[in-house]
DNA sequence: TGGGGAGGTCTACTATAGAGACCGCCTTCG
DNA sequence: CGAAGGCGGTCTCTATAGTAGACCTCCCCA
């Protein structure tokens, strides 16, 4: 909690209340990697660079079209590179650029968090399902 | 990077490939808290709980609909708690539970980074849509 | 000669988020 | 007395974003 209050803090600069989100970094970073496939890209390309298929492989349950556009967006805000080579059959590599690599670290202190209170949190659900609902499903629905 | 290689590969144990998602806390993690809203709860809660509008009133461009059912989600998971005060018109006040508060940590590594990174990432972004593309509304879109 | 992989794009469908009206309860103001 | 307004939501409608999956071109290999 040391340094989490000083961020806490430093967040708190930026005013929430009259569409400052333009102004806010964590409004802005968020909306790009808080994305459901962003992050696992970056994971991915952690280890190594990766070509757009394998990319695929190593997520399966993304579409090509979200693929592609997760990654141009990750490009775009200078977090990955693409790189073409034009070899007979043009191959493309995407790898972790300097910014990209940056972002490791912090992810990792989540990953780390995920990790280690993933069994609460779905304990807690458990309780709250049990306890408060007994349809489970969802705890907010748009039900017709 | 010292301390991110392990958390990769901490990561890189729980296959994508398969339709692992379930098993995979970094997806289930990521799902919950990187929506559009739930951090920026867990950050306005961080410094002092708070009543429903006035969370509202922090965030302001959040729906009601949408306040209500991020604080819904977060409570299930146990990242927050609800409390009700039977007063003459009833007060609800929301406040950061234990599991919560130890997520402050990691969030603040990934504000500091946001915070660092912002300008680089417009850069870079002014740099894509200068370079690469005429029109740079948006890197990928619907356009019928 | 036709199957398969690479690297995507396109279209149609559907789930989700957002706007904003509404509600019961209570207090305050004129 | 009657209207106004805040609290803590819920409801419905619509716009937008994500998903599935067909399709495309180019090349290699048997």
């Amino acid at each position: 909690m040391s340094n989490a209050s000083s961020a806490i803090e430093r967040f708190s600069r930026y005013p929430m209340g009259e569409s400052q989100s333009v102004c806010c970094p964590v409004r802005d970073v968020l909306d790009r990697i808080g994305d459901k496939w962003s992050m696992l890209m970056i994971m991915a390309l952690a280890t190594r660079p990766h070509r757009f298929s394998e990319l695929h492989r190593a997520v399966h349950d993304i579409s090509k079209r979200m693929l592609t556009q997760t990654l141009r967006d990750l490009e775009r805000d200078g977090l990955i590179t693409r790189h073409v080579f034009p070899t007979k059959p043009p191959g493309v590599e995407y790898r972790l650029a300097p910014l990209g690599h940056s972002l490791l670290d912090p992810m990792a202190g989540l990953i780390d968090w995920a990790d280690r209170c993933y069994g609460d949190i779905h304990a807690a659900r458990a309780r709250f399902d049990g306890t408060h609902g007994d349809a489970p499903r969802q705890a907010f629905s748009n039900r017709s």
